[in-house]
RNA sequence: GCCCACGUAGCUCAGUAGGUAGAGCACCUCCUUGGUAAGGAGGAGGUCACCGGUUCAAAUCCGGUCGUGGGCUCCA
């Protein structure tokens, strides 16, 4: 379950010692130094080509550095040419950067004078929220910024030549959508030419692995305009790999003690106003289905019925519909559900972010000694899924509430013990774990602490892609009212723990895709195996292999077409199929296969019996042969 | 939703200054029966996203709609 929108908040409050590679220390970096100093290049540039224009932030990143401008004229990507070209000028004409530091009042006089709104609304913050009593002002130049620094000491010490203006795009300031819409401009910037180039090309290398390119083009999934936005066709390859995964899935949860539950796409209203979801979540659901019935002359309201945008409130449901003892816990009721949410229009985007979405989902009630190894068995899931996987980029991330946020009563539920006690819970099942995690302020879900499962796709955006949620709230009597009864003979609420570890399809498989480049492990492979004849004189022995192949359950395809060796060899490489078998006569009288692997040089004939053997053995254990790739 | 760009055959793209459309791949047919990454010939396929406007004439110019892509805190 994502964040909503809204509460998606202040990024990166606060990290903790956990952290083991994603440490700062940026300030002091050169890159950081370089590539802040050419923001103030490329804003003097900017500034100059289209006088009147204002400022927002201008920080630098990953690749580079990006400066926001409300502009008085627009700018295209026709314009970047020019804008480097005074970049360069600026650069050779030696301007030296010099720092000042200005008492608050003056400085704000100053911005004030600069006609720079968004830097004196931050200043002002600065002033306030952090205590500073002066502020630092960076002059190269003409230019004068706003500025913590640090920066080259002159304008010709930045490399001329490593970097490069990228794109233009839209930008609120700080990110709200209810603020001004500003132009940002991102530019990637290296410390030399060669750097640069390279990245582009990792780029751009990066950019073919998209799954917005491959899962079309490998027939995983179609978006239909007559169907809809965000709402995925799967094709018969995209809907293997699903099944696929539902089956590990599945195994895994049995072993794990779960039972599986099926509950419907549609539900009437009251149940998310039990919830507490429909207050909350309403801008992202679909809107509701109205049963009307005609009362005299009017048309009255009976029943108004939802697309369900999470499955725990059914699950819930289920909970409640028996009386549950403390023997009985945990329950752990599992399911794919399938849900909706009516997401931005211009949010969407491939498999990334959908409107409907199956979850791997489950919920586990469970007591307050419970947690501890509950929460420990699925982040073990996890790290299994991982492994089998091979998925090494991703990083956790544990996300608190806030107390000192100023909205946090409408944010999070009010009870400040039960944060406390249950974030140290999961907090020790982490550590327990042995997973590296951060701890991020702000990003709890709104009844309790959560672990995020954070990737990074292909093109540098970072997604959630599973979360587990701890939940103290929802059971209450306020709430759902969830109950068993304890040794004690009383009723108590249990705790929930929500989670999905192989998040949704929709995000899981788009991720897959670009992790394995559309290559993946043959157990998971749309197409497993293609026999190739060398001529059609050997079609008729393919096709015998084929049916034997089938009939163990291995999805196998016959290439019956009238084309030569060399070309059919090339479609089957193309399409990434793990194992290409051609026969010809000396397979056909050896009742033998050629074998040859996607990615691989050697290539080995054997019995067919043995090849089956080994192939069975294979997909089976579902190895990884190769290293995630293209 | 908002900002910018884009929308020509199933896919990738060309179409110069408004004069009713073209290539490669894929598809179909025929020839070829070929031992490891594209054999040859022919054919079919488009209301140039949709709607409206300007014009003697619109894929091309203008407006709107729909769709796609890049963005929308990595915080002086």
């Amino acid at each position: 379950m994502r964040a909503h929108p809204r509460l998606r908040a202040q990024r990166g409050a606060e990290m903790s010692e956990h952290v083991s590679d994603l440490g700062d220390g940026k300030n002091d970096d050169p890159l950081y130094r370089l590539r802040h100093s050419l923001a103030h290049v490329m804003a003097q540039a900017v500034l100059d080509m289209r006088p009147g224009s204002t400022r927002g932030f201008g920080p630098p990143i990953d690749t580079g550095f990006y400066y926001d401008f409300v502009l008085s004229e627009p700018i295209t990507a026709e314009d970047f040419p020019e804008i480097e070209k005074r970049m360069k000028r600026i650069i050779k004409g030696r301007q030296k950067f010099e720092r000042e530091d200005l008492p608050i009042a003056d400085a704000l006089a100053r911005l004030e004078e600069m006609r720079e709104p968004y830097k004196v609304e931050y200043a002002r913050e600065l002033a306030e929220k952090n205590g500073l009593d002066t502020l630092s002002f960076y002059t190269n130049g003409p230019f004068v910024d706003m500025c913590e620094g640090p920066h080259v000491d002159v304008t010709s010490r930045l490399p001329k030549g490593a970097f490069k203006v990228r794109s233009v795009a839209g930008a609120y300031w700080r990110g709200d959508e209810r603020n001004q819409m500003m132009t940002r401009l991102y530019t990637w910037a290296y410390t030399s030419k060669e750097e640069l180039e390279e990245a582009v090309r990792r780029h751009d290398e990066a950019l073919r692995r998209d799954h917005k390119k491959l899962g079309p083009a490998l027939d995983i999934y179609h978006i239909d305009d007559e169907v809809g936005k965000g709402l995925p066709l799967w094709l018969p390859n995209g809907t293997a790999i699903r099944d696929e995964l539902e089956k590990v899935a599945k195994e895994k949860e049995f072993r794990g003690g779960y039972q599986r539950v099926v509950t419907p796409h549609v539900t009437k209203a009251n149940l998310y106003h039990l919830s507490g979801h429909l207050p909350y979540y309403e801008d992202v659901m679909y809107p509701p289905m109205v049963v009307e019935e005609q009362e005299g002359d009017e048309k009255v309201v009976k029943e108004k019925y939802y697309l369900k945008p999470m499955n725990c409130p059914h699950h819930h449901r289920i909970f409640a519909a028996r009386k549950r003892s403390y023997r009985d816990l945990p329950i752990r009721l599992a399911e794919y559900g399938t849900v909706y949410r009516f997401e931005h229009h211009g949010a969407l985007s491939g498999l990334l972010r959908v409107r409907g979405m199956s979850m791997n989902d489950a919920h586990i009630y469970c007591t307050e000694e419970q947690i501890h190894d509950e929460f420990l068995a699925v982040m073990q899931m996890h790290k299994e899924y991982f492994e089998l996987l091979g998925i090494t980029d991703y990083y956790m991330r544990l996300s608190l509430w806030d107390p000192e946020d100023p909205k946090g009563k409408q944010k999070y539920v009010d009870n400040p013990q039960a944060w406390e006690r249950t974030e140290k819970l999961v907090r020790e099942a982490m550590l327990e774990a042995d997973l590296p995690f951060v701890e991020v302020k702000g990003e709890a879900a709104f009844y309790g602490p959560k672990v995020d499962i954070q990737i990074t796709t292909v093109t540098g955006r970072e997604e959630t892609f599973s979360t587990n949620q701890l939940d103290f709230a929802v059971p209450q009597a306020d709430r759902m009212n969830l109950t068993y009864v304890g040794a004690d003979g009383a009723e108590h609420h249990p705790y929930i723990i929500h989670r999905a570890p192989l998040g949704t399809h929709e995000r899981f498989v788009a991720y897959l895709i670009e992790h394995f480049g559309g290559a993946f492990p043959t157990w998971l492979a749309p197409v497993q195996v293609r026999i190739i004849p060398v001529s059609e004189k050997y079609l008729a022995y393919g096709d015998k292999l084929a049916t034997a192949l089938r009939n163990d359950l291995v999805r196998v395809e016959l290439d019956s077409s009238d084309e030569k060796l060399g070309k059919k060899i090339r479609e089957g490489t193309v399409r990434k199929i793990p194992i290409l078998l051609v026969v010809g006569e000396q397979e056909q009288e050896a009742e033998s296969v050629t074998v040859r692997r996607y990615g691989e040089k050697e290539q080995a004939s054997m019995p067919f019996t043995q090849f089956s053997g080994e192939l069975g053995e294979e997909i089976r254990s579902r190895v990884m042969r190769r290293k995630p790739g293209i």
